[in-house]
DNA sequence: GCCGTTTTCGGCCCGACTGTTTTCAGTCG
């Protein structure tokens, strides 16, 4: 999806929320907010449409057109800046705090002058919420944990944000003349959750040019420090990208040091002083003479230290390094090990694409099989019926038997219908075993009593497990990184459950989801459990995600004999059988 | 503001929960 996308929908939201906030027209703010997330997920970069065109994305009409023309000018659209003169952007802010919403913000900046969730700790802590209207000391305490979650996302960004931002600096640089080799390092290339600042190596004699370039981008607004070594820029976005250049010869040693993790370097940097070697960004050396020994590749690092390459992905120090040093590395999951997705939405529910456009981006991603899952029933606001889940079954099965053979004579791409189930607070589904024999492959997750006590929570999740209908608990702890906290629940009850029922966990590749959390998976994994890798794409564009659950799974130690989806079509049919 | 085999107006996704109230507004999915 392209960027410019991301950044017009940014701003369409913005007024919706505005909009609602100084009690505008509640449907209004709705069809803004439909609209922004059709350009989203829109494949075109929507600055470049013609009007006509830009009315063909559904929820956009002639009024809306015309604010992304404006956009397309002048970076922002004249009734939107309307609405920010009148409220601080603080108070904006102030709703991304869980529980509390525009009218409650509002409120709080006009009888209190809170206008910003800093401000609103202070407020609560010097007792200034009482006696304000709808705040009770319930409220209180809700409020000061979600501001704990928010802080602690504080300075960094998802990981597809972080990404897109490199590939960027990664294109800029690399079209310099002189630049030999540019890269993503830090913590994007070992995909963490979430990147705090973004680090991209680049390899030249000499560095002035490749520094300019960065400096000069449209997306760096200011220069933290300019050094040859060394260049940060903040983005306007309020990302800080560092650009480091070394001599080619380096190149190994400084990607190795760059990457990180801090502790992963701290471990392979004792191995070299107990060989009698001094690591560094510069490159491995005796301790004794000083004498360079190898630099130029991370494959000859690692080597010389008497160990395998160890993958990015697992660089945290938690156990690779020793793994490394037997031989015993896993042999990950990489991207073209999935041959299908199992997780996906279209606009039946909403997403934001059409069965057929899905369908046609997941054919050019090579898919040997394919899952169409849209929500169920009890997620009320999709209004999901019987009828229409079977009338999608039916359009489902027709377009399966038109799709061509894939490259190379392979059998055209299979399609499984399946859907996105809820899973209620006491285990069970939106529908009985009858109508759900009729799916391929079907989903449960919790959408609802997120607050659930963990003993209740554990059998709610158990229970759907035992459903021999269920056979991917998705994003199974329901966390919003930095917005919503994990459910609380026996993660090892939950493992044996789905080990024992042949129920697979969800590693959700959504970068706001990225659940089951890497740090968990291992355990999983050791438990028996197996594991669906799923975009739960509802668009186009977002079915890419895909590598950020990948990433999340290699961080977690997985193979492509742990992913169902990694599976040829028969062992996966035969998975999804459940032993009925 | 968008949309239409309900098509140029009058609807628009809606039910449940929570914490606050004392009959319901706000928030969420």
């Amino acid at each position: 999806m392209p960027q410019a996308n991301d950044a017009v929908a940014a701003l369409l939201t913005e007024y919706a929320e505005l909009h609602l906030m100084t009690g505008g027209d509640q449907f209004r703010a709705r069809v803004y907010d439909r609209a922004a997330r059709a350009i989203a997920g829109h494949p075109q970069d929507v600055t470049q449409l013609s009007p006509a065109a830009l009315q063909q994305i559904p929820g956009v009409g002639q009024a809306i057109a015309g604010k992304i023309a404006e956009i397309g000018a002048t970076g922002t659209f004249a009734a939107l800046e309307r609405l920010r003169a009148d409220i601080p952007d603080g108070v904006l802010e102030l709703t991304r705090i869980p529980a509390l919403g525009p009218k409650r913000a509002l409120l709080l900046y006009r009888e209190l002058h809170v206008g910003s969730p800093a401000e609103l700790r202070d407020a609560i802590e010097a007792g200034r919420l009482a006696g304000l209207r709808g705040f009770g000391s319930k409220s209180e305490e809700k409020l000061l944990r979600g501001i704990e979650l928010l802080e602690a996302a504080a300075g960094r960004v998802q990981l597809n944000v972080a990404d897109e931002t490199a590939a960027r600096v990664v294109e800029v640089v690399s079209a310099v003349p002189g630049c030999l080799r540019c890269a993503p390092a830090g913590s994007l290339r070992r995909f963490a959750e979430t990147v705090g600042d973004v680090d991209v190596l680049a390899a030249a004699d000499d560095s002035g040019p490749l520094m300019a370039a960065l400096t000069g981008m449209p997306e760096a607004e200011s220069v933290i420090a300019a050094g040859p070594a060394k260049t940060s820029v903040r983005t306007a976005a309020g990302l800080q990208v560092d650009l480091r250049v070394v001599p080619l010869d380096a190149w190994g040693a400084a990607l190795q040091y760059f990457t990180g993790s801090q502790a992963h370097n701290v471990a392979v940097r004792e191995i070299a002083v107990r060989k009698k070697l001094k690591l560094s960004e510069y490159g491995l050396f005796d301790a004794v003479s000083g004498e360079k020994i190898v630099s130029r590749t991370e494959e000859e690092v690692y080597r010389r230290l008497g160990m395998a390459w160890i993958p990015p992905a697992l660089r945290e120090h938690t156990g690779e390094v020793a793994a490394a040093l037997r031989g015993g590395l896993p042999a990950l999951i990489t991207e073209s090990d999935i041959r299908g997705d199992l997780h996906t939405h279209t606009d039946l529910t909403d997403g934001v694409a059409t069965l057929a456009e899905m369908v046609a981006r997941a054919q050019a991603r090579g898919y040997a099989y394919y899952a169409i899952t849209d929500h169920a029933p009890d997620l009320v606001m999709q209004r999901m019926t019987d009828e229409k889940m079977l009338a999608q079954r039916a359009q489902v099965r027709r377009l399966a038997a038109t799709l061509a053979p894939a490259a190379g004579g392979r059998e055209p791409m299979a399609l499984l219908h399946g859907t996105e189930l809820n899973i209620a607070p006491d285990g069970t589904v939106d529908w009985p075993a009858e109508f759900l024999s009729g799916f391929d492959v079907c989903v449960a997750s919790v959408h609802s009593h997120f607050d659930q006590a963990r003993p209740a929570m554990t059998r709610r999740l158990v229970a759907a497990c035992e459903n021999p209908h269920v056979n991917i608990i998705g994003h199974p702890l329901a966390r919003r990184i930095g917005r919503r906290p994990p459910v609380d629940v026996d993660l090892p009850a939950v493992f044996r459950a789905c080990a024992r029922t042949g129920t697979a966990l969800e590693v959700n590749a959504h970068p706001g989801r990225l659940d089951l959390p890497s740090a968990h998976i291992k355990a999983a994994r050791d438990a028996g459990v197996r594991f669906a890798v799923d975009s739960d794409a509802h668009s186009v564009g977002s079915l890419d995600y895909l590598r950020y659950g990948v990433g999340t799974a290699q961080r977690g130690w997985l193979t492509p004999d742990d992913v169902i989806n990694a599976w040829p079509l028969p062992r996966l049919r035969e998975f999804l059988r459940k032993g009925r």
